[in-house]
RNA sequence: GGAGGGGUACCGAAGCGGCCAAACGGGGCAGACUGUAAAUCUGUUGGCUAACGCCUACGAAGGUUCGAAUCCUUCCCCCUCCA
């Protein structure tokens, strides 16, 4: 999917096309009009839009809900235009509380680089490099002077601040807002000044932040960039948004079997969602897929297999999808041993029973929990429940031991 | 500066002298079932112990008491309102 040149190259001719494909898939984009405005006004220019995404530094996994944002900008990038990824670093470090009430951890220089460099490594799986900028806030956000700072807290109102509907909230409730959380919005909007952001992406939960950032590079007399807000996608516990905070979410650097397993246990109302968000299932397809499940034709247990394998195709070496399929089937279905099962060389001095078994295999975090976990039955050792905790096993050189669904470990004696 | 409210296990939240390793909900884990690591149901969820039980734990440190998460003192931290 090279051709973003060529078609940028082309000019006004196909920009009603770039349009379609930007606004495909977006929640809200402020404004379309606009949108087309500028389309139209860099084609002639013969130069690219500058395209923005703010990123957060304390969390260095991406996970399927950034993809979203991310997969939008490689539609940018695929268009011919470039982006530009802004490390928050500085407000990181600082600590943004917002959301939860909890102020968040101050994070170290050294820390912070590791996490961009992760950032990077995965962001690349979706963006294409050659069109990708990393910028880091401190840049431009640590010399500015006290007096700077003033004028630009100067450019809003604290009732505008309060609109933003979680400020709202613990207002109402009498719950606190610290005053540097009011920063956050004007400096996330000084960002956009910097770099002269001309499109900005971001979820639904950035919407005030977004539209803040229209009005400050207003005030800084640049032409307020246009925002495309991308829905949020809900976490594995179909409740919440996926976050990585709160453990409901699905990393594109985990395992295979990992990605895979996780978005089997999907609860059945997400696959629609999911598919349309995280993969490239054309919707026709998807809504052929959901009419499918409504009418009981198509089992969702497979219509998950179908999204699970398409996902972990996406983010892992072309055949994986299938492989992760096929062992999920193997593992979880049929109950047999997944293909490559971790070895432990045992050696003697071990107590004999199950428990110092588990807790020797490193299986089982304290004594008590492997008692708890024969006492459920949920310990095998070739396929025979192990019932008594202090009982001893017999082991031969080869034997797998199985806790729970899914750990395993092959004895070496 | 003043007045008041609060800090309980992974999270939320009860308890306010013994029956408290701490109700209840969520989450986690295990089992059953299944169409799946969905849903549902059951069990379990500090450590050590074969077990009786023991140890550690209710912001921190002391104290009262036969006995404290619960009462007292000091300290630390958080929140609200007033100035």
């Amino acid at each position: 999917m090279r051709t973003g040149a060529r078609i940028h190259s082309q000019r006004g001719a196909d920009v009603p096309e770039q349009l379609e494909r930007i606004c495909r898939g977006a929640d809200r984009v402020v404004s379309v009009p606009e949108m087309l405005g500028k389309l139209t006004a860099v084609a002639d220019e013969g130069r690219p839009l500058r395209v923005k995404l703010g990123l957060d530094p304390s969390a260095p996994d991406i996970h399927l809900g950034h993809t979203v944002v991310l997969r939008k900008l490689r539609d940018f990038q695929d268009l011919g235009h470039e982006v530009h990824l802004v490390i928050g670093d500085f407000t990181g470090r600082i600590g943004d509380p917002s959301g939860k009430s909890e102020t968040r951890r101050q994070l170290g220089a050294e820390e912070v680089a590791a996490n961009a460099a992760t950032y990077v490594r995965q962001v690349h799986k979706i963006l294409d490099p050659e069109r990708t900028t990393v910028r880091f806030n401190s840049e431009w956000l640590a010399p500015l002077r006290f007096a700077e700072v003033v004028a630009l807290a100067s450019r809003a109102t604290v009732a505008r601040l309060l609109e933003r509907d979680d400020f709202a909230t613990r207002f109402r409730d009498g719950r606190p807002i610290h005053v540097h959380e009011f920063f956050y919005a004007l400096m996330q909007g000084y960002d956009s000044v910097a770099l002269r952001a001309d499109v900005e992406l971001g979820g639904t939960d950035q919407t005030f932040n977004l539209m803040m950032a229209r009005e400050i590079q207003r005030d800084y007399g640049q032409a307020p960039e246009t925002v495309v807000i991308m829905p949020l996608l809900v976490g594995l516990d179909g409740v919440q948004k996926m976050s990585k905070s709160l453990g409901n979410y699905v990393g594109i650097d985990e395992s295979p079997q990992q990605m895979f397993g996780k978005l089997m246990s999907l609860p059945d109302t997400l696959i629609r969602p999911y598919l349309l968000a995280c993969t490239r299932v054309p919707p026709q397809e998807v809504e052929a897929m959901t009419d499918g499940i409504a009418s009981g034709t198509l089992n969702p247990r497979d219509a998950k297999l179908m999204l699970a394998e398409a996902v972990v195709e996406l983010y892992h070496a072309p055949g994986t999808g299938a492989w992760a399929r096929e062992e999920f089937l193997r593992v979880f279905s049929r109950g047999a041993l997944p293909a490559e099962v971790p070895e432990r060389r045992l050696t003697d001095g071990w107590g004999r029973t199950a428990v110092d078994l588990l807790v020797t295999l490193a299986l089982v975090a304290s004594r008590s929990e492997a008692r708890r976990l024969v006492q459920q039955g949920g310990v095998e050792i070739d396929g025979m429940r192990v019932t008594d905790p202090a009982g001893g096993v017999a082991l031969s050189d080869g034997s797998v031991v199985k806790v729970g669904k899914r750990a395993f470990c092959r004895i070496r004696l």
